[in-house]
DNA sequence: ACAACCATGTAAGTAGTTACATGATTTA
DNA sequence: TAAATCATGTAACTACTTACATGGTTGT
């Protein structure tokens, strides 16, 4: 289970309230990792109950936000998990079961929905390539910044993968939709 | 929501039992969306429940199976949800919060394991090019045909994908955990 | 002071996972 | 006939989603 390790990443990085964490996980690791507020609440209180982390008392954020910080035991747990094994996860992909689907009731309008959808895959891929440029342009980086920034290429890669994967596709229906061809 | 329409197209190209679907589902579809066996029975049942699916009484299947064919309801059903625009979903990758969260806390030996998962991604890109080739290895195909190899061709990228991910890991760990290298 | 927004949270429902149960059929 | 396996299921739990609530802060 991913996500208290993502937030005790996040909160050793940096120290953070649920709503900052909320929105930084919109960027960074949350490309890989969604999470919603409620989601992210929830599992603050938990970790707080479990002795991962600790809220800083609200008078020294001197408002109403709870700043995080993580517990030794929250540290120590996250290098456990760190190190144990996984398998690669069985991937979900809703579009490839719409396209099986459509393979057996179709021909539906499916073209003009990939359209949609590749506009918005070259929209993320130019996003992740202007943070690669800004935060990851120089040489000689650390280990931990060789290590982000090759977490930032498995979605430029996914994206460039889905963008001609929808190429691909584009093409079938094009040919088979089209009456005066096959 | 993709698991009912993923069985009714299963059961459209093929009238099964909750078994049979279990075991093509670890086949085809289950490669972009896996489904334990209580899953497919639950399923079964509320689509049975809403009129979708019927099943067949046993004694013409003659023994305990239940075989499940699709009613017209379930067909419009799957119809409809095909026609529907989606939005590419937020991936889920357990791998890359691992990766982050070992960039702050690591290094651990996190290089043994992306070889183990290296070899697991060779292994299944290995079977779905196997069965590319024998289920589509010739011109011409149908409509229908053409999807499902561009199905399976997904699949393949994707594998593709993270074996050229876990090398390009595994240089820059080779690299930046080697006392004498930088 | 009133409206809009922000930060935190509760509640209810759905999807998916894990562990176990039961009877029927095949195999040793 | 006993053991192993198959097909169908139940139960309990965890993760995630969607809709709503509350009180505090900021802007006008």
């Amino acid at each position: 289970m991913s996500l208290p390790h993502a937030l005790i990443t996040a909160l050793v990085e940096q120290p953070s309230s649920g709503s900052d964490l909320a929105s930084r996980f919109d960027r960074s690791i949350g490309y890989f990792w969604h999470a919603t507020h409620q989601q992210i609440y929830r599992e603050l209180a938990r970790m707080e109950e479990a002795g991962w982390v600790e809220s800083l008392p609200p008078e020294s954020g001197r408002g109403r936000k709870k700043v995080y910080q993580v517990l030794p035991a929250g540290r120590a747990e996250l290098q456990r998990w760190v190190a144990e094994d996984q398998d690669p996860q069985p991937q979900r992909n809703e579009f490839m079961v719409r396209l099986r689907a459509e393979a057996v009731v179709g021909p539906t309008g499916l073209a003009d929905d990939i359209q949609r959808r590749l506009a918005l895959h070259r929209e993320k891929l130019a996003l992740y390539q202007s943070i690669a440029a800004r935060d990851f342009g120089r040489e000689g980086a650390s280990r931990k910044a060789q290590l982000q920034h090759l977490v930032l290429d498995a979605g430029i890669m996914q994206e460039t993968l889905w963008i001609e994967f929808s190429e691909k596709a584009l093409k079938i229906l094009a040919h088979s939709d089209d009456p005066l061809l096959g």
